[in-house]
DNA sequence: TGCTGTCCGATGGTATACCAACATACGAGC
DNA sequence: GCTCGTATGTTGGTATACCATCGGACAGCA
């Protein structure tokens, strides 16, 4: 799994994002994440050539790369829009993390080196700095490095995959619950709590909080739109 | 979740398929999944488009959403490829089908009625005829249903498409799997046990069935190809 | 007043044209 | 003979042109 250490692997030349399409690509699946495009709102070809500043062969391309991983639905005849989220999609959808994420956590707290903890020590002060800044943008970032740096020390970089992508979707419910007040308390220490079984190699506490925090979050998620 | 039932939904007219890119994009996957583009090969736009008899502008976003899809990859500078399959990816998958299949497996034994039970027979008896033919793609048509059916009972559609993705990442390995002596036997013989938990609405023993099942087939599958 | 037929703008589907970057082959020079 | 430079063809990236269809506005007619 680990590959053959390049001696010259610091001289390669990276570029990055390069293509206009890769570009193109992260604006838009970050303006639908943030919200900046309303659930359902039309995705008009031609007006998001001129926002973004490039054709129509590249804003097609995109499109059909968010639809593929579900943050855009195309509507017969009608064209692309961004994809709605039903409450009992998110339901799965925190259902199927809770899995995935309880497995990647137990798996973590098995091998946890010390080096990954101190990785996951980093994340938690950042998370702590952005909870007191109360910037919702910012706790998920934390967030989502803290559970990136489990989920890799596992080698579970397929299920980060899925779990990534899944989040993307409910995003704009995840910085809902966030807004919740004392939820800017409560989820950190449930995560504090999952940090401090893998520090202590307890895979199946750990993905016992795991499942806690998922829980949680579902839960105040539920309250916020189940009904709707 | 249930629809009003509209009784003027009989004259509706379909148009399923329709767009030139619908189709492209089916032919293109099924071509990939049956392995007659092989892992690795190079997909060159132009040749796709004599091949498929459609323009570059639709092959470009085919290959977008199969890239987005996990059954091409971008090389940079170069176009793309036919993904290539790690045994580590491989095992990966078996995991997580592993989580989810027994979750789902789990909950449709809960609530299995018995026009599920019925669709799900079906589904076994062509099992039956397919393996007596020998006919690999056969079988995995048969048990794709069989799935289907056990993820759509317990309202895991989310999980479905996951599943299904993955299941398409790994189907030359599946197919591989099923050619090996004995496992035409032994398969079936496994999913009838799946079968039968979920008859006598044991969710428990029906889960412990499923992770058996997939087991079995990882198991297989690594001595296939995981030395590679 | 309300229905219907027609026109036109908007929009997505498809095809094609152009360009830059890379890979290969080939030839000149040491 | 080996190496380097150059020419050329292949390939993906990007932009644009054209067409069919849909939806709404408007006008005519009952």
């Amino acid at each position: 799994m680990i590959k053959n250490a390049d001696p010259f692997a610091a001289l390669r030349i990276e570029t990055p994002p390069s293509t206009l399409r890769e570009m193109a690509l992260e604006r838009m699946r970050r303006a639908i994440i943030s919200g900046l495009y309303e659930p359902g709102a039309r995705l008009v070809e031609r007006t998001l050539c001129e926002q973004l500043g490039v054709s129509r062969s590249v804003i097609r391309e995109v499109i059909r790369h968010l639809e593929a991983e579900g943050l855009v639905e195309m509507l017969a005849k009608q064209g692309p829009i961004v994809a709605r989220l039903e409450w009992d999609d998110a339901r799965q959808i925190y259902e199927i993390r809770a899995a995935l994420e309880a497995t990647a956590v137990a798996d973590c707290a098995k091998v946890a080196t010390d080096r990954v903890k101190a990785l996951l020590r980093q994340s938690l002060s950042e998370l702590d700095k952005t909870s007191q800044q109360n910037s919702p943008l910012g706790i998920l970032d934390a967030t989502t490095s803290f559970y990136r740096t489990i989920f890799h020390a596992g080698g579970h970089t397929i299920a980060w995959d899925i779990v990534s992508r899944l989040n993307s979707r409910i995003s704009r419910l995840r910085v809902m619950t966030l807004s919740t007040p004392n939820r800017t308390t409560s989820g950190p220490s449930q995560i504090r709590e999952i940090f401090a079984c893998i520090e202590k190699n307890e895979p199946e506490a750990a993905a016992a909080a795991c499942r806690a925090h998922v829980a949680a979050a579902a839960a105040i998620a539920e309250s916020i739109i189940g009904g709707k």
